[in-house]
DNA sequence: CCGTTTCTTAACGGCCCTCTAACGCCCGGG
DNA sequence: CCCGGGCGTTAGAGGGCCGTTAAGAAACGG
């Protein structure tokens, strides 16, 4: 049973979230601030984190920095959908994914599944991605086509894949991106991720033209489909 | 049992680590500053360390190197990611692995494991290549071609053919290659690199100017095909 | 001390990788 | 209906990396 710490000033809204998830069979651990957040994710370890933003005490684009300084459990973010610069900027600090206010529960309850399907995909180290018949062996550098034949990716290519596929199945901010796949000075022009998308997309889509594993998040950034690691033969993602 | 000596000046991730070790079977030593990790490391004699960069006093990297004098514990290097440059000087300082800031605690034993699985294994490197028709016993520093004629190699073009048979099948960095054939004084200049690798596919290579063995990986490094491990029809092994 | 082998250094040419610019498309807003 | 933002796609320029060759320096052995 998995367990999620919610960090929700609104009591009310709080206790919505609550009952929502228990009643999806979560176990529940709650936090009215930053600082109560913080320690409560010590603490108790929790498997995710549902952060607010919007947080009267500190920033809640703080704590999530800080706690990804030390987990890797999945943070989903709540935003008003007027602040979508926002939303941006806590992906870029390190959220997964997040949701938009108003939501509906099972939306939220679906996002929920799917960030947390990718836990198993942590021990099996994430280095060996199938991409249908293209499979890619990131800590060897070795990639295999459909016909068994070798498929050659440049270093860059695989700096990319490598940050993208931290978070399989979650979204991957174009500003993270391109601070960790060519680092902190050039994370304003993306021109080039586009153009080092299209060739991954080339050399590892079936169908290069209806991406169905290199996936875009308009406005946002990228993802990889969850079920291109091994071990995840899963069902449909929301 | 196994003794890990971790270095980490945050109080708080550090009794994370421990935690995690402990609750994994390791006898667990700590250290805040790289002074004190000098110490503690030749008093206690660690099987692995676990070295965090970016202490308070000096630089983990100056750790490493000195730890490497007199120790081959493997050294495991934790960092936050956006320093690509950081990474590449710790694996040449003489790190072993390196693993970025958030981790997952699976992630984090599974290259415990992985390195201290390696350790001992070091002298089980395979002394007999075949490279298609020509074959050489690095033990016996002896290669016979196609028709059974001796080949000579040099000194050196044995050295190097060492370090890449000690991995087969993986990517040795440029400056791993320069620093274990050539020693720590020569990992800038990789032109003698070239020639080397030039010589050895002329005597080595049915056909040098189409690779098929010895592997450029531009702008990593080089790697042995791994079928010229013998085994490749039959697995028996010593 | 000389000849041979081995290693180092230099120079050049070519290929691959990366970056940049330009254009087209889709979509949502004015 | 036009306009602008964001993404996809293509092509080309530039630079860096590697392969190759050859000649000089160093080590080695008589």
């Amino acid at each position: 049973m998995h367990q999620i710490l919610v960090v929700e000033d609104q009591p009310d809204l709080r206790a919505v979230l609550r009952t929502t998830l228990v009643a999806a069979g979560y176990r529940v651990v709650e936090a009215g601030t930053a600082a109560r957040a913080l320690v409560e994710a010590r603490s108790h370890k929790p498997d995710l984190l549902l952060v607010d933003l919007g947080l009267p005490d500190g920033d809640g684009i703080d704590l999530i920095r800080a706690i990804r300084g030390w987990s890797v459990a999945p943070i989903l973010v709540l935003s008003a959908r007027t602040r979508e610069t926002e939303k941006v900027l806590a992906l870029d600090a390190g959220a997964d994914d997040y949701v938009t206010k108003p939501f509906g529960t099972d939306e939220l309850l679906a996002r929920v599944r799917a960030a947390l399907r990718r836990a198993p995909s942590d021990g099996h180290h994430r280095s060996r991605l199938v991409f249908g018949a293209t499979v890619v062996d990131l800590e060897r550098r070795q990639a295999t086509g459909p016909a068994g034949e070798p498929v050659h990716l440049t270093p860059q290519e695989y700096r990319v894949l490598d940050v993208l596929a931290r978070r399989p199945g979650l979204i991957v901010a174009q500003r993270q991106l391109l601070r960790e796949a060519w680092g902190p000075d050039r994370v304003d022009d993306a021109r080039g991720l586009r153009v080092f998308v299209k060739s991954l997309r080339d050399k590892l889509e079936p169908a290069p033209a209806i991406p169905r594993f290199i996936l875009t998040e308009i406005g946002v950034g990228y993802r990889l489909a969850s079920d291109v690691v091994e071990g995840t033969t899963d069902t449909t993602d929301s």
